[in-house]
DNA sequence: AGGCAAGTTTTTGTCCGACAATCGGTCAGT
DNA sequence: ACTGACCGATTGTCGGACAAAAACTTGCCT
């Protein structure tokens, strides 16, 4: 006879899946706001104190928010939740530049490919800024920083794919800032990322997937080759470069 | 004068984020069992109770994990941790069947391909294992059901790419469910899967990524003709198939 | 009637203390 | 050497308490 060990999870578990299921569900809508604490510990007939560790985890997982000291409402997890979590996971999981390039190289021409038929004018607008701001910075000198990431994003916002814009978003953030790293020793590089921003915005304004999607995919291309000019080994371990 | 509402995180907050710091900079490594929580209180200067909320943060985030009720031990977040979240919240961003095969459409193939280069005598046997069982459920008429869920897990897993890996599984747990929605009204559909992963399979074994790639590509582009010869909209909303 | 100011009630964040259950180890007894 | 009772440490849960902030009421004034 198999006896398995049987788990008897802890109270403030039960309170979050309970939780987590009322959300899910849709009994409670984002945007609701949760009953109070005491309430809830009423309800689960449990102490208040379990509640308020239930309700952390929820609020870590991006399920609700708290603003301020105001009642906790239901929210949607956005990708600026779950994005530093993944990247977090890959970071401590020590993964190389070439995984993380490899999964790039095909992530980001489809959001290129996608972005040249779903783009909306005002997106298109704000890639044109970014191109602007992103060339004015290189004429002088200085390294695109924080304008080269936005540009992704920005790229996969206008793909019009909430799949691929939360796929994409943790490889972006790690992928993005190792091109900091050597584009002091390679100053033609910060070039070559202006020329091929430019002609992915061109392609992307004229409705020319098959144009976008062939320059990011330059682009990308681009940032092994800058890798390994630059010395750095394709199995090199990948810093967090920004913290948000 | 400016004077903007400064914003005081509350000590909870405060103690998951310190933790956090420790964690990531490598002075408490994984494997390590943290202070006890009346330690952490002393140090932090703080109560148990807020120690115990700092802490419900991180183990939502599987930066902790606690086995029975013994010491916390730090970890490095696994793919079973952040998959769910990410597809809790793609069900809850209602996307669609189209979003979600379009970046399948890009993931998959990769994977078969580095899988094809990096695959392991272990891990090329367990996926001659998956295709038996599968070819034997579906020659009794039954549903592939999870089966296919793990053939596509074993092949990224075989890829060795930590990031592929960690993006395709909330797609992967998203996508590969929906097969069953159609697949009672299109009996021939089964076959062809099985098909399908026999030539993935093939071509991972004789170390053709080519071939890998190509029949992958196949494979998942016939998910989406499956969809539409069932009658079914590009545009339906995803439900959550399975809850792990 | 409508708007504003002061007061009252709720709710959150934090603390304190307490206790049963469990884990890990010690130590005597067979 | 193995068993089983004992003991300290730690976790899970509870009860209550209180300050600060937010939400709500009330009453006054125009």
């Amino acid at each position: 006879m198999e006896i398995e060990k049987l788990k008897v999870p802890p109270a403030y578990q039960a309170v979050s899946t309970e939780l987590q299921k009322h959300i899910l569900s849709g009994a409670l809508k984002p945007g609701e706001p949760l009953p109070s604490e005491i309430e809830l510990a009423a309800k689960f007939g449990v102490n208040r104190s379990t509640v308020r560790e239930g309700i952390r985890q929820l609020e870590s997982e991006g399920l609700v928010r708290r603003e301020g000291r105001k009642r906790l409402l239901v929210t949607v997890p956005h990708s600026a939740d779950l994005a530093p979590r993944t990247t977090r996971a890959l970071v401590m999981h020590e993964v190389t530049f070439e995984e993380l390039w490899e999964v790039a190289m095909v992530l980001e021409p489809l959001a290129a490919q996608l972005a040249a038929s779903a783009a909306s004018d005002a997106q298109i607008a704000a890639l044109k800024a970014n191109l602007d701001a992103t060339s004015a910075v290189v004429e002088r000198g200085i390294s695109p920083g924080k304008l080269d990431l936005e540009f992704h994003s920005l790229v996969s916002a206008a793909a019009a794919n909430k799949v691929l814009l939360l796929s994409r978003e943790p490889v972006g953030l790690l992928l993005y800032p190792a091109f900091e790293t050597f584009q002091m020793q390679l100053p033609q590089a910060a070039r070559r990322l202006v020329e091929a921003h430019r002609e992915v915005v061109a392609g992307i304004e004229r409705r020319d997937g098959a144009h976008a999607e062939l320059w990011m995919r330059k682009h990308v291309a681009d940032l092994k080759r800058g890798w390994e000019l630059a010395g750095l080994s394709i199995d090199q371990r990948i810093e967090p470069g920004v913290t948000p």
